[in-house]
DNA sequence: CTTTCATTTCAAGCTATCTTGAAATAAACT
DNA sequence: AGTTTATTTCAAGATAGCTTGAAATGAAAG
């Protein structure tokens, strides 16, 4: 990933409703959400949802596929993967101290309670 | 890490001056740079500097001590790494698929070559 | 106590982003 | 064809963020 897409990813994510929206869209992943769905998850109107589901689309953080009349949104993983990828490489230059602090190089485990930090 | 501190930081890093600070001061770790140092380094002038900067410390990405005349900045690896477990934990669900494309959960060495992704 | 150096603060203008509601598109059904 | 449902696009106004250069602060040195 790219200097300028993560830039576009970051302020993909700098913003509550969108934020929510991604939240959403994990907790309904593989799947996804049709944009109606997603509209009412976050408490948005339809102009305004689409208006956010379009940055986070633009910015690859998730996929858009045509359903009959509905439009369906889903998290993309490995963009999100890439994202996260980035700031640990290419901004802290893979520096153990980052790494450390997001419990990870101490297990293999995603979700050990208690043994993150 | 809340909502509203991990959205100021993804606006922090939504901008090529203060990523290119930031890594500057990744490179400059954990000593840190002088403002006027860090202005250089990204070839923006000492008032934009010293915005950007002030952005960075806001959030809490990067920390400032007064030495003398100058004024000392320095990454916050912590905050990184806890920005980095947000978008992992918070946004994410820990969700395997995360985690594997950034190359963790493989292997412990933090930079080894080659064997990320 | 004035000068010098490093940095910040301020005010102005500019650009980008967000919100809202109305109108347009797209697909299915009658 | 016309209607209904789902979603997007558009235009307008509001808010937030960025850049610039000048003025202000803070700390040391003569």
């Amino acid at each position: 990933m790219q200097e300028p897409r993560a830039i576009a990813a970051f302020s993909s994510l700098a913003n509550q409703t969108r934020l929510r929206m991604l939240k959403a869209l994990v907790v309904a992943a593989p799947d996804g959400m049709t944009a109606g769905a997603v509209s009412e998850a976050v408490g948005a109107s339809p102009s305004r949802a689409s208006f956010h589901l379009a940055k986070l689309a633009d910015t690859g953080l998730v996929s858009a596929r045509r359903q009959a009349r509905e439009i369906i949104y889903a998290i993309d993983f490995a963009a999100m993967g890439a994202l996260v990828a980035f700031i640990l490489q290419d901004c802290c230059s893979n520096h153990a101290a980052v790494r450390a602090c997001c419990g990870l190089d101490e297990g293999q485990s995603p979700a050990k309670p208690g043994s993150q930090r």
